[in-house]
DNA sequence: GATCCGTGGAC
DNA sequence: TGTCCAAGGAT
């Protein structure tokens, strides 16, 4: 691995004794790091010492690629409704859908009440302590369990999500930003960083993750207010810019924007929306996407003022049909009940 | 490994 | 204003 990071870190904090690479200079590392969590970590709910294990998992899914911010009041209406993984297991998957909000990526909502029925059915309704346990669970991958198994329960996992990519990629590459997908080296290599005590670990995994959260941000990263800036690689390559362009998302036009708005109108519905109604814009609304967000209440305008082609209306419903994010109810469509 | 899957705020 | 980005997972 490159040590470079802990070296520089020695280098910095101690100069008279510059052995490259060395033990202590990982444990300076781990320390400011640390220390600067404890001075500096946000107040989130899910990391009071009191939150529940099955709390730390419904955050860690609601975080999947949406900000602290928009998952905040979601997370707290969520916990309160469903206080237990029982709980939401005893209400239909649309419930947990309709409650999802817009969150976005509702299929999420899915996984979740999918995983607390599992937990609830094979885990004694007790969310499940070990790494291989939890990626058994519906919407639980590689990070997320690891990320349950450390912040729930304490254990020694290498934590590896975006934030954390992108301070090693920083501090020990040199880079602005982490090859586009995880690879072996980068889990190697986090591995190796991990503090030997658990509790350590745990720290360790949250500080790195925060620091790359509120510091060494992806853009207008803040480096004078970096515990480690001394330390770090790019930093002291000058800052270069990213060797690549990150392939953007499209969005205007593309099926994820129809099947989101059809979701949004089957949220917004008590019962099964008439297939007609929410296919068929008459034709004149059709023809003046303004006039048919007027016209129409809410998400059904919003859905009408998309002007879709019916093949593509079609399509994204099928889509959702087939996801089990909608189902035929009564000659209509509706959430999964 | 490349694609798909939502949403809204920041610049 | 359009682009980029946010505690990924499943296929």
């Amino acid at each position: 691995m490159d040590t470079g990071a802990a070296a520089r870190a020695e280098g910095a904090g101690s100069r008279t004794t510059p052995r490259a690479g060395s033990r202590h200079g990982l444990d300076l590392l781990h320390v400011r790091v640390t220390d600067w969590f404890t001075e500096a970590a946000r107040d989130l709910p899910w990391r009071e010492q009191d939150c529940s294990a099955w709390g730390i998992l419904v955050s860690e899914i609601m975080l999947q690629q949406t900000p602290v911010v928009r998952v905040l009041p979601v997370w707290r209406e969520w916990l309160e409704r469903w206080p237990t993984p029982s709980h939401l297991a005893a209400e239909p998957p649309g419930a947990a859908v309709r409650h999802w909000g817009r969150l976005g990526y509702p299929r999420r909502a899915l996984r979740l009440h999918a995983a607390a029925v599992a937990i609830t059915e094979e885990h004694g309704g007790e969310v499940p302590a070990t790494h291989d346990d939890l990626l058994t669970l519906p919407g639980v991958g590689a990070y997320t369990a690891a990320a349950v198994a450390a912040f729930a329960f304490g254990r020694r996992e290498t934590v590896v999500d975006t934030n954390i990519r992108r301070v090693h990629a920083r501090l020990f590459t040199g880079t602005a930003l982490p090859a586009p997908a995880l690879t072996a080296a980068e889990m190697k290599r986090a591995a190796s960083l991990l503090p030997d005590d658990a509790g350590l670990s745990v720290r360790w995994n949250a500080a790195v993750m925060e620091l790359g959260a509120v510091i060494c941000t992806a853009r207008n990263p803040v480096c004078g207010h970096c515990p480690v800036a001394d330390a770090c690689a790019w930093v002291e390559a000058g800052r270069p810019a990213p060797e690549y362009v990150p392939k953007g998302q499209s969005w205007a036009g593309t099926d994820r924007q129809v099947r989101g708005a059809i979701v949004a109108v089957l949220r917004e519905s008590d019962g099964a929306v008439p297939r007609v109604l929410l296919l068929e814009a008459p034709a004149d609304l059709r023809m003046d996407p303004a006039a048919a967000v007027t016209a129409r209440p809410g998400a059904l305008g919003a859905l009408h003022g998309l002007r879709a082609p019916a093949e593509q209306l079609d399509r994204a419903l099928a889509g959702l049909l087939a996801d089990g994010l909608a189902e035929e109810h009564d000659g209509g469509i509706r959430l999964p009940g």
